[in-house]
RNA sequence: GCCCUUGUAGCUCAGUCGGUAGAGCACAUCCAUGGUAAGGAUGGGGUCAUCGGUUCAAAUCCGAUCGAGGGCUCCA
């Protein structure tokens, strides 16, 4: 199974057509650096960027490009013998490349924003002029990088200039007419980073400064304010803060920890999805955690992923790899037999932990890890199961999202790029059948023509969470090379051998990213089904400590997670502590509720309460966690 | 991998000009027995990431290593 927007193939290598550039550059994104390239969506829910570009964007995009050419002034004249590279806007803000003589520290950005202040209360005019390619040269003799963008600009585009309050910018622009046009409260400059020149690590580091830029300030104010919820619901922040997982530097970057709170919420995760695969007509594998060359030389892993494993391990003069990936390990399973049409299709599901080596830069919390475990599952089927099976799947992968949680969800079709293996035949019926049933489903969606792997079509599809985020979580990839290399097969209804169709599905991607995930949708505030500790009694003094425990029993008998904090703490801070650990719901029990065998129900977040006796509380909670309702 | 930033108690962080460490939370013990978001007292806990260098003296200055964080062409 390839993970969830990985394939192993260089995604560069695919033809990017224009209406999906920006998807494309959310996929590659998101190759890098965990999360942030699931941010690209933010703010134009199902439908990407260049379809909703109205007029406020193209005023915002001047705006943050203009801001990005006074940035490039304001540390020319702190730095005059800097050379400057590019200044985009960007999703939300824009950004300026420098070649700077030394680095900048966050004392620089405070200077260059009260420099980029003064500029602007001038109040020039923003002014295009149009020139030769040799004046261009002569005007920008002393800037390399420009010199070098000049050079590379075909001969039929016209060359323009920008200028404002002096400083001019090799610029195809548009921008705002003059800087009156910007706001000086409604811009902030937030971090300097390294960029290599062109994205090219072969070329020179250089300094990027990113600042973000709005309209008004309600606006600048609104965006920090989502930053800051961003950083509240981190989930390395909330995973130390809850005591869900760790990991350790010295005992390997990127492999993950599950503590009993989190293993607690990863097993009833897996308990319900191993319920709902039954349930759909899966059954499930086991398979080994490394398998001999042989099997990753076969399955062609060792010729065009080797840099993603893990290095070998020799033993009894065989070379052993921890597995990338599960789909070989099912292959073998289905070939340890001759198939017949009658008994496809077969639905093998496996939660498999694979390993693979990411960069040590690219690794993220949990969003980005060398070990994980997929909810990963092949179908084999014959040419004519194609869309029933696809059809299905996908409606598997819904109700599953939609359990957890996410309503909001967008699909995304990639088909033929090309070069690719396979029959055009095959990929036409594929394509057909994953179209037929995103439509089926009634969802919105996009095409990226081309956009496939070499190995077959694809459906991804990306939720959105609870701050408008949006994440890729599940998958559905036709692959028509696997079949071919370890040729397998299935005897027909007219007795022949023929090759059935695989495609690999994960549906919540890795458990270790789908627990960052969701951790980040509820802000650790769990709905009740998986909420580690679903409730926690709260005797109001020692004396109550013994109810308190009674409670807790016929809680526990019912099958609930429930803690009694017989701490020495005072009722206050109990409550305070279960509020802080996000528990669904605070049982207060004293002299009240003991006499009357009843419960002061205090749910999470909320300050009323109301008196249940406790088998009312108890059917009450059994039909929260039954319904999957967050408190 | 590369660039910048960064690594002090379980957690969050102070630590001035180099003079061998401090707070809050958490933890332990004791007092207090409390009605819907922190009661009080006392105490234990650190080879200042690791290794090396400079110095009479290093958490502090320098170098290396290992982590972590922010980034690494949304085309001038």
């Amino acid at each position: 199974m390839y993970e969830s927007g990985k394939e192993p193939l260089c995604v560069s290598s695919l033809p990017v057509s224009l209406s999906s550039a920006s998807f494309l550059h959310a996929a590659k994104h998101g190759r890098r650096k965990g999360i942030r390239a699931f941010f690209v969506f933010r703010y134009v829910p199902s439908c990407t960027g260049r379809r909703l570009m109205n007029t406020v964007d193209e005023k915002l995009h001047a705006i943050r490009h203009s801001m990005a050419h006074v940035m490039a002034e304001a540390v020319l004249k702190k730095f005059p013998d800097a050379h400057i590279a590019i200044g985009p806007a960007i999703q939300d803000g824009f950004y300026y490349d420098f070649d700077l003589p030394r680095n900048l520290t966050p004392d620089d950005l405070e200077d260059i924003t009260e420099s980029m202040k003064e500029i602007i209360k001038r109040g020039s005019a923003f002014e295009k002029r149009v020139i030769s390619r040799q004046e261009a040269k002569e005007l920008f003799k002393d800037q390399k990088f420009k010199l070098e963008l000049i050079d590379e600009l075909p001969e039929t585009e016209e060359i323009s200039i920008y200028s404002q309050d002096g400083f001019t910018d090799l610029c195809r622009g548009p921008h705002v007419e003059s800087l009156n046009k910007l706001n000086l409260q409604s811009f902030k400059l937030l971090s300097v980073a390294g960029a290599y020149w062109r994205g090219d690590e072969k070329r020179p580091m250089l300094q990027r400064i990113y600042g973000t830029a709005w309209t008004n300030p309600k606006d600048l104010r609104l965006h920090l304010d989502h930053l800051a919820e961003m950083e509240k619901r981190d989930h390395r922040r909330l995973g130390k803060e809850l005591d869900l997982f760790s990991l350790h530097e010295e005992a390997g970057p990127g492999l993950v920890y599950w503590h009993p709170k989190g293993a607690r919420i990863r097993h009833e995760i897996e308990k319900f999805w191993k319920e709902e695969h039954f349930a759909n007509g899966y059954e499930l594998l086991n398979t080994p955690h490394v398998g001999k060359s042989w099997l990753w030389e076969t399955s062609g892993h060792l010729d065009f992923y080797a840099d993603g494993m893990y290095p070998e391990m020799v033993m009894d003069k065989a070379n052993y790899y921890a597995k990338p990936m599960n789909c070989p390990f099912h292959i073998m399973i289905y070939k340890n037999a001759k198939h017949s049409y009658r008994e496809l299709p077969f639905r093998w599901a496996e939660l498999g932990t694979v390993y693979r080596y990411e960069k040590s830069g690219t690794l993220h919390g949990l969003m980005r890890v060398r070990g994980f475990t997929q909810d990963d599952a092949h179908i084999f089927c014959t040419p004519g199961q194609v869309e029933d099976e696809i059809l299905e799947v996908l409606r598997f992968s819904l109700y599953m999202l939609t359990s957890f949680g996410f309503k909001d969800i967008q699909a995304y079709l990639s088909t033929r790029p090309e070069k690719a293996v396979g029959e055009p035949a095959q990929w036409k019926l594929a394509e057909a059948s994953l179209k037929k049933a995103i439509e089926a489903e009634g969802l919105d969606y996009d095409i990226d023509e081309g956009g496939g792997a070499f190995y077959g079509p694809k459906i991804d599809l990306k939720v959105k969470d609870a701050i408008g985020r949006s994440w890729q979580l599940s998958t559905i990839q036709f692959d028509f090379n696997e079949p071919e290399r370890f040729d397998m097969t299935f005897v027909d209804s007219d007795g022949k051998e023929k090759r059935p169709y695989m495609v690999h599905r994960a549906l919540l991607g890795s458990l270790e990213r789908f627990f960052g995930v969701l951790i980040e949708h509820y802000a650790g505030a769990f709905p009740v089904w998986l909420a580690p500790v679903q409730v926690a009694m709260i005797p109001v003094a020692e004396n109550f400590n013994a109810y308190a425990k009674d409670v807790a029993g016929a809680l526990k008998k019912a099958g609930i997670r429930v803690l009694v904090d017989d701490s020495d703490d005072r009722m206050n801070a109990k409550i305070r502590n279960a509020q802080n650990d996000k528990i669904p719901y605070m049982l207060i029990c004293g002299e009240r509720e003991q006499s009357a065998a009843s419960v002061s129900v205090r749910r999470r977040f909320e300050k009323e309460n109301e008196t249940m006796n406790v088998d009312a509380f108890v059917s009450f909670i059994k039909g929260k966690i039954e319904r999957k309702e967050l408190v």
